[in-house]
RNA sequence: GGCUCUGUAGCUCAGCGGUAGAGCGCCGCUCUCAUGAGGCGGAGGUCGAGAGGUCAGCACUCUCCAGAGCCA
């Protein structure tokens, strides 16, 4: 049966450019969009970037520039390196998107219709950075713990979102609910701190001009992450996509952001009265060669330069086979290792039996037969564990088919027997296994079935030439 | 300070009540269709430390040590 599946990334704030741990939750977000594509449901696959705030308006000041050049020019940065990785999106939400600004605002007020705006004062330490408030009690140094540097001391007007009142309502959810955090650690982690209470939030600021105006009193300006969250149902505002929202609907997320999306963001949607998505996933950090990413330390390269050095496919494929995303662990992206897996496992391994098996073929060709080699492959299994997150584990069980598939050639000797049934039992299989892997290394599962597609096979061109290491 | 997680072969990790596993690396043998690729075999671990319950623990309980995450 056809069903609608709704997969989204978070959208990236446009402070930075794009690096390998934005990446990662493209690309993963990208596999779980094609295999259901695969399975036959109907897909929606959302990214964007984040583009308002204070942070932005002072990073556009910085580059001299307008905000709206400035964030125009960043976040087409971020289309560039997606394109570059073959991330297969329907739909990239910028939060200054027309159509978005007026959800947006139709969503506040569906929040106020009941009840649960109110004006009020804050006054507090405020930190840019995080574009959040801290208690003293939080920072008696006055020092931003995340930023390092002195918090300001702002008061202001605002309107409040009465996010204390749904911490029964979301107690329950997560209890009934328990798909809606995963991995499970997180989940046990957002279900202590919302029973330690919540207390309303300020979702207005009026120090600076560069957001989405309040809809109830233009002096003010929405709060970023109110603004962005709501990036998600904006896309499926469109003729025709209204109903993949609250179907299977994921969000993927890096860790930092579990908070805004598993306490914010559903107690938004049931103010507003809309269907809650179904799971919010939080994956973890990747470091890069045993660094920390980050801008002071210059190693923030660019995907579209790995790319450039490796192939999509290789980073594709590292990506998803050296971490285990469902775990919701932090990896380290080391391009030693990528060379290793790239070489033993793409070229050696896959490339080579493509290789070999369309050599022999050309020579003898093939001949209709029994498929018993393609049975070892565990289709079902594969599809179970990417249902789950397990990306690298189905990757693994790819892998020993494609290990089953050498031995098989190793012990059947096509090329003294000349067994054209032998060599068609080959193609089967790698034809099957292009289909599943077309998931995960879309161009190389292309190639394969194209040099597969005719009976009449000629030896292929080298799929992944071997990188050397010094 | 509180809560959670992790600690298994040189490296990355799987196993989670019944005589220690995989991949990579290393060593040896071997085929020749293929990208000097492939295949076969081998060395290598008192499963962080200690205690407890069990006929039986790497797996369960407790304490400790080390590392990580979330919160205060």
């Amino acid at each position: 049966m056809k069903q609608k599946f709704y997969i989204t990334t978070a959208i990236d704030y446009v402070n930075a450019e794009p690096h390998i741990g934005h990446a990662y939750q493209k690309i993963v977000a990208d596999v779980l969009a094609r295999w259901n594509k695969l399975k036959g449901n109907e897909v929606l696959f959302v990214t964007g970037t984040d583009e308002h705030g204070k942070k932005v308006e002072d990073a556009a000041k910085e580059a001299k520039k307008d905000p709206q050049e400035f964030v125009d020019e960043v976040s087409k940065k971020f289309k560039e390196a997606w394109k570059s990785l073959n991330i297969n999106y329907n739909r990239f939400v910028r939060t200054t998107d027309k159509d978005h600004q007026k959800v947006v605002a139709e969503f506040i007020k569906k929040c106020e219709a009941k009840g649960d705006i109110y004006l009020g004062n804050y006054s507090g330490l405020y930190c840019t950075g995080c574009e959040a408030y801290y208690t003293e009690k939080d920072c008696p140094d006055l020092i931003c713990p995340h930023h390092k540097r002195p918090l300001e001391k702002i008061e202001e007007e605002t309107y409040f979102f009465k996010l204390s009142k749904y911490q029964k309502f979301l107690l329950d959810y997560y209890k009934k609910h328990p798909e809606f955090i995963l991995p499970k650690s997180r989940r046990n982690e957002i279900i202590n701190r919302v029973k330690e209470g919540l207390k309303d939030l300020s979702i207005t600021r009026t120090s600076f001009d560069w957001g989405i105006p309040f809809p109830l009193d233009k002096k003010h300006v929405t709060y970023v992450w109110f603004d962005a969250l709501i990036n998600y149902y904006t896309a499926t505002r469109k003729k025709g996509l209204e109903d993949f929202w609250g179907k299977p609907t994921v969000h993927l997320l890096g860790k930092d952001n579990a908070w805004f999306h598993t306490v914010y963001w559903p107690a938004m949607l049931k103010s507003a009265g809309i269907e809650l998505p179904k799971t919010i996933f939080n994956h973890g950090f990747l470091s890069f060669n045993g660094q920390k990413i980050s801008k002071s330390l210059g190693n923030a390269i660019s995907p579209i330069t790995l790319v450039e050095k490796y192939g999509a496919d290789s980073v594709r494929y590292f990506c998803l086979r050296q971490f285990p995303f469902a775990t919701g662990d932090d990896g380290d992206f080391s391009e030693k290792a990528l060379v290793q897996r790239h070489n033993d496992e793409l070229a050696n391994k896959l490339g080579n039996l493509v290789s070999r098996t369309s050599a022999l073929a050309e020579k003898y060709g093939i001949e209709k037969g029994p498929k018993t080699l393609l049975n070892q492959l565990k289709l079902k299994k594969i599809g179970r564990l990417i249902d789950n997150y397990e990306l690298d584990k189905a990757l693994n069980e790819i892998f020993a088919f494609i290990d089953i598939c050498n031995e098989f050639i190793q012990s059947k000797k096509p090329w003294e027997t000349h067994d054209k049934k032998v060599l068609y039992q080959l193609v089967e299989s790698i034809r099957e296994t292009a289909k599943i892997l077309f998931s995960f290394i879309p161009e190389t599962s292309e190639k394969i079935s194209k040099i597969f597609k005719k009976d009449k096979i000629k030896k292929s061109e080298i799929l992944f030439k071997k990188i050397q290491t010094s």
